[in-house]
RNA sequence: GGGCGCUUAGCUCAGCUUGGAAGAGCACCUGGUUUGCAACCAGGGGGCCGGGGGUUCAAAUCCCCCAGCGUCCA
């Protein structure tokens, strides 16, 4: 048998046969002897559309996915499995993804890999999941959805701990039982298509479920796990059994509305309220109408459907080619559509189907505290709204971004399972439309300036000028375009294949890309036990003894890698490690411990695969040893640390349950925190957070450490305990302040909170849209840095002679006053120029019609500039002026009134060239205006002279 | 996390490719003409060309670093 291949007994008992799909060449399993397709092949057009295949659900809608969700969940907790709560859509206790993309991702990797034991077991589960991988297809397939439910039946198998559960037999009873004698589903036209699943380190056989030419389900027999050893080969790898067997299943709850429903498409089922309101407003029946077809609009929209459901759109998919497809395919069912008509259904169509569909992305996405932001989640929460933005501009209609998401959150959602307040989702959505339109208004100047050089009858633009403003400003082709139709480029037109070009050259970079880095690990921790750390049980203790048990220098390599702080002073040149230490190893964003151990000094302090390593300046005997960590910058540390959980707590507090913490770092001078936060904080939003802060600690509540196992963690604070990120161990070890802040973190803190004494918020900044960074001193710190302000201010009072308080109007004052005096002076300088070349001034010498200026004055070059214009600017009185200046090595310029007689006789590169010797220099410019200047500043009256003689003065 | 772009007058933006006197429109001020919904004409004021370094005789312009903002991809 290779693998994939199922066979179990339930298939004999229950009539099934195994057959090779004639389209695509695929086994699959059916009752009933005459099919000879698999069910999900390009052959197969779905049987439901009209006439539902699962009886018994007539509403529509949320209440309909409420009723099936229950149905679903009933059915397994009545087989033993155990319920349990949908986690986010943000996956924020993983580090390779964003979003939650499948049920099984709640579990991974903690549970997967063994080492946290499942929240029950079997259970089930209907998780919502976000996948933005085929965002374009949303609206236009009538299946895709960006947003949907994934229902579930788990269960963790341990074969060798004889903890079997139930295997792939069991699995295929349940669904086929709950397909066919629950819903009540004709069993004949149930598939179970095999189908081997392998991808991220795992692999094993899995069955699509398929009723009416639509994947319900999918059973995934997860058993495999990548070995370089391993006896299984799949796709090139090598594969070996797991110690944890794991049924991983997918049920999709819309799809099962949909078949429950019947509707032309998967939208109408579970959205209809949404599609109706926006057919309305666009008026879309009347328009159908107004085409005037041959045929019945109703029949036309289910046909559609139907065939649409069969094309493939991918990213890049050439939509052109697909509407001649789509056309054609109409044709041979008897309706003569031409493509233009069908653009005029089909677009305004998709745009009414995906909005809901985004909506329901968005506000899951905000509801869980997400902001948005120009990376990473918040970005493609982001993109989402823009999709929405320019889709309802296109329908033409007249509502806001947040109406929208009122009505959705209205008729679709249930908002008790949000941490962000209804009230919260509206506001961002309300600043998200007006950046976007900021975007939009910005976009239209660049692209007049970058069609600038384009003729306005031209029909394509540039490719590179596509490229650019769709990557620099956020301008999509067709976006593009239609700014440059109403900007009298009225041919211009998207050419045929350029979205899938873009999505080319934008894979090609993304796989450049990836190429890159792969970070190692710095020290040797093979054979070195584990380092047991003192640190914890008492935070004060401040000496030790311990037994030094490695020493190794460091080479140029490893001091490269550990990329130490600004704060490690001296370089280190060894690494050691103790059996036991005091010294906190950098972690959590703390920094690491300083001090000493022996005769060294400690200046940094690592952990590596669990063993702590000190790094010292020198090297230390193998053997006892004592230790001692530099209390002064510990104490500090935790003064930061213990501040920075207060002050996030402060802010969640006050601004809202999205804030959330992106990064922090805690250092001896100071410490900060990045908080995600859908505007830039001002002063008095810093102030209220300090206050509030400083009253916690005021109110000096016990900071209390607990170590609990994740489960239980998990069960008793919610993920907002992960603040500093996805936890790695299967122990949480928890710090709560009082009832003020509660998160996971492995840093030192104090016991109680008032041993922190005080902090400020110094300064705020963005690190990225939607990410603001808090700057924190504490406690001796907090003191110091308000002794650093006084003295800035006294220090800049006294120059100017004024009191402190007096000094911004001072400054402001002084500065106009420099600016005036500036240009008091030009126009000073302007006049001496006046004075000595006109009249009787000692410096203007006419003769042939012509006046020759030739002077040294004072003053730089944008000075002489300046004196220039006067000279030259006059066409009535032609000027050859030679003026030199002994500023900054010496310059010299040359320069003739244009369109004069003086531009014809005389070259001003040819006289400058001439006498730019004399002061060791050179230059250039044109035959009217030539400058350049030298080394040699004393050089200038020799230079003026030679000017002299070479115009025969 | 990785790209790319932008930062110039009070505002909106050109100029940068190829270094050589800092520009336009709107707004503002003065005078005229007018005073019906973005009136017209003439003149004028207003710029550390984001900050710092470098290359160069010379930098808004080329190179490097930093900051702020924007945008795309993962």
């Amino acid at each position: 048998m290779t693998f994939g291949e199922i066979h179990i007994p339930y298939w004999e008992e229950a009539g099934f046969i195994r057959r090779t799909c004639r389209v695509t060449g695929q086994y699959f399993w059916t009752r009933d002897p005459l099919r000879d397709t698999c069910g999900d092949s390009t052959e197969d057009s779905y049987t439901f559309i009209g006439s539902p295949i699962i009886d018994g659900f007539s509403m529509r809608g949320k209440p309909l996915k409420d009723a099936m969700r229950e149905m679903f969940l009933n059915f397994f907790e009545n087989k033993e499995h155990t319920r349990i709560d949908p986690y986010p859509v943000i996956a924020r206790w993983r580090e390779d993804i964003h979003l939650t993309i499948a049920s099984i991702a709640d579990f991974q990797p903690h549970v997967t890999n063994g080492t946290v034991p499942p929240p029950a077991n079997p259970l089930c589960i209907s998780q919502p999941c976000i996948r933005l991988t085929d965002v374009a297809a949303v609206g236009r397939s009538g299946r895709h959805l960006s947003t949907f439910e994934m229902m579930a039946h788990h269960a963790f198998n341990r074969p060798k701990e004889d903890g079997v559960i139930y295997w792939i037999d069991q699995c295929v009873r349940f669904c086929d039982e709950m397909l066919c004698v629950h819903l009540g589903i004709d069993p004949s036209q149930v598939t179970y298509l095999e189908n081997p699943w392998s991808g991220g380190g795992n692999a094993g056989p899995a069955l699509e479920v398929i009723v009416g030419g639509l994947e319900l389900a999918t059973l995934v027999f997860m058993n495999l796990e990548e070995h370089e050893e391993g006896e299984i080969e799949i796709k090139g790898l090598k594969y070996r059994e797991m110690d944890l067997q794991i049924i991983d299943t997918g049920y999709g709850l819309e799809r099962f509305c949909w078949a429950a429903a019947g509707t032309p498409t998967i939208y109408e089922a579970i959205y209809p309220e949404s599609v109706n309101w926006l057919k309305d407003m666009v008026k879309f029946d009347q328009m159908v109408k107004s085409l005037n077809f041959s045929t019945d609009a109703d029949e036309l929209l289910g046909e559609l459907s139907k065939l649409a459901g069969i094309l493939n759109i991918d990213v890049g998919t050439d939509v052109e080619s697909l509407y001649q497809k789509l056309s054609d395919r109409l044709l041979d069912n008897g309706l003569n559509v031409s493509v233009d008509d069908l653009k005029r259904i089909t677009e305004p169509l998709s745009s009414i189907y995906a909005i809901p569909d985004h909506m329901h992305a968005i506000c899951n996405m905000l509801g869980d505290g997400l902001v948005p932001s120009n990376s990473k989640a918040g970005y493609l929460v982001r993109m989402l709204s823009r999709r929405v933005c320019r889709m309802k501009d296109e329908l033409g209609i007249e509502v806001t971004l947040s109406d929208l998401g009122i009505h959705h959150m209205e008729k679709h959602l249930e908002l008790s399972g949000f941490i962000q307040s209804r009230e919260g989702i509206i506001s961002i959505l309300t600043l998200e439309e007006e950046r976007y339109y900021e975007m939009l208004r910005k976009g239209e100047a660049a692209v007049r300036t970058a069609l600038r050089d384009c003729p306005k009858d031209i029909e394509e633009a540039p490719d590179e000028t596509l490229f650019r403003l769709a990557e620099e400003r956020g301008l999509n082709p067709e976006m593009v375009v239609s700014i440059a139709n109403r900007a009298g480029w009225s041919n211009l037109k998207v050419r045929v294949g350029f979205s899938a070009d873009m999505a080319a050259r934008n894979a090609e970079r993304t796989k450049a890309a990836a190429k890159e880095k792969v970070r190692g690990e710095i020290f040797t921790t093979e054979k070195i036990p584990n380092t047991i750390r003192d640190y914890y049980d008492d935070t004060s203790a401040t000496t030790f003894n311990a037994l030094a048990i490695d020493c190794r220098e460091l080479n140029e390599n490893q001091i490269d890698m550990l990329n130490l702080s600004p704060e490690v002073k001296i370089s280190p040149t060894h690494s050691v490690v103790l059996d036991r230490t005091l010294f906190y190893p950098e972690g959590g964003g703390q920094l690491g411990d300083q001090g000493n151990i022996g005769n060294v000094k400690v200046v940094d302090t690592r952990i590596e695969n669990e063993v702590i390593f000190h790094l010292t300046d020198g090297p230390v005997e193998i053997g006892d040893i004592s230790g001692e960590i530099n209390w002064h910058r510990r104490r500090q540390l935790m003064d930061h640390h213990t501040a920075v959980h207060i002050v996030g707590g402060s802010a969640r507090q006050l601004l809202g349950p999205h804030i959330w913490q992106a990064g922090s770092n805690k250092g001896e001078r100071y410490a900060r925190i990045d908080l995600t936060h859908f505007t830039r904080l001002s002063r008095v939003d810093l102030d209220a957070i300090e206050d509030h802060a400083n009253g916690v600690i005021a109110s000096n509540p016990i900071i209390e450490k607990k170590i609990l196992s994740r489960a239980e963690a998990d069960t008793s604070f919610g993920f907002e305990l992960y603040q500093g990120g996805p936890p790695k161990q299967s122990t949480i070890r928890v710090i709560k302040i009082g009832d003020h802040d509660v998160q996971a973190c492995g840093g030192t803190h104090h016991d109680e909170a008032g041993e922190v004494g005080e902090l400020r918020i110094i300064r705020a900044s963005q690190v990225q849209d939607g990410v603001e960074r808090l700057q924190i001193v504490a406690g001796e710190t907090a003191r110091e840095h308000a002794r650093a302000q006084e003295r800035l201010l006294a220090e800049s009072s006294e120059v100017l002679g004024v009191s402190p308080n007096d000094l911004p109007a001072t400054v402001s004052r002084f500065f106009e006053e420099w600016k005036m005096q500036q240009k008091k002076i030009e126009a000073l300088e302007a006049e001496i120029v006046r004075l000595r070349t006109s009249g009787g001034g000692d410096a203007a010498i006419q003769k042939d019609g012509v006046r020759y200026a030739i002077m040294e004055v004072d003053g730089d070059m944008k000075a002489v500039m300046s004196m220039l214009g006067e000279l030259t600017r006059d066409p009535r009185i032609p000027t050859l002026a030679v003026i030199g200046t002994r500023d900054g090595g010496g310059k010299l310029i040359v320069a003739s009134t244009e369109g004069s007689i003086v531009a014809e006789k005389y070259d001003a590169t040819k006289i400058l060239a001439a006498i730019a010797g004399h002061i060791d220099g050179g230059g250039g410019g044109r035959p009217t205006m030539a400058q350049g200047g030298g080394s040699n500043p004393e050089g200038i009256p020799a230079a003026l002279e030679a000017a002299r003689k070479l115009l025969g003065l």
